[in-house]
DNA sequence: GCTATAATTCGATGTGTGGCGAAATATAGG
DNA sequence: CCTATATTTCGCCACACATCGAATTATAGC
């Protein structure tokens, strides 16, 4: 019961549901996350530890970066069915589609672009550490 | 995204989910989920309020009783999947399973015999409306 | 109509949670 | 070693929420 109510209450926040659906098809560094979140970085840190205590996601250090991604759907029934849920659920989301298409432009961009972009986009300056973390094939 | 997450909120509570699964098999009036859950009328009555709103419940008056019962399932994908995660998740779980023995009691007492031991269990008073509203049969 | 009872609404209260910035920690690169 | 950067931890604040008791509403039975 404390198992399900911790991966219910992981769930139960907009935030850290586009995050989970953002790790669906990559790893993500808690940088990228907060430049798709717009978010301060204590507060993405947060929300990732919320989720990877339900044991929603996996963190891997390497580097300076800590990377996250969902974790092994097959290791626990609880975990696999709320992302099975999850994901069907909001999949088609027009939200969810958004983030995944900003958070290319994200992943693919300079930092320099990226800073244009926030600038344009929000109407205020970006946040310390919006810069990019290399990629998985960096 | 909305209606994900009012029913995510309405399952991140161990109340609210005890209250759901003793739905499962038959409809229950508010004394008698009050008498399960040992809470005041008020704090039960909001519970199910949140459940309706999620689109999780149904209620229906009959007489004094207000009865709740799960929500058609077919009427709405997201509300199934999401009750059918609930139930496959916690069906076996013991704290939901001593909640189905304790109200099969509390559906066949009388009156006086759940307020004995309510004295009993709890050491303490029943609250105001132990008394057992009549079943579906009556 | 009056009373008793089921349920809801309302107001208060303590606790939990999302958000931030600042400080601390860890690491890469000079 | 020193600096820059990525992340976490900490302290704080505003707000949401679980809970209760009291007041209110609705209904059944006298």
């Amino acid at each position: 019961m404390q198992q399900f109510l911790d991966i219910v209450r992981a769930l139960a926040d907009e935030n850290r549901l586009r995050a989970l659906l953002a790790l669906k098809d990559r790893e993500l560094c808690v940088c990228q996350i907060m430049a798709m979140l717009c978010l301060a970085p204590s507060t993405v840190s947060k929300h990732m530890t919320v989720l990877k205590q339900a044991g929603l996601v996996d963190s891997v250090k390497r580097g300076r970066w800590v990377y996250y991604r969902l974790s092994d759907r097959a290791a626990n029934p609880d975990v696999a069915r709320a992302l099975e849920w999850v994901f069907g659920s909001l999949q088609e989301e027009a939200r969810i589609k958004d983030d995944a298409s900003r958070l290319c432009c994200i992943l693919c961009m300079t930092p320099e672009e990226l800073f244009k972009k926030l600038v344009m986009d929000e109407g205020q300056g970006p946040r310390s550490g919006v810069a990019l973390a290399p990629g998985p094939g960096e």
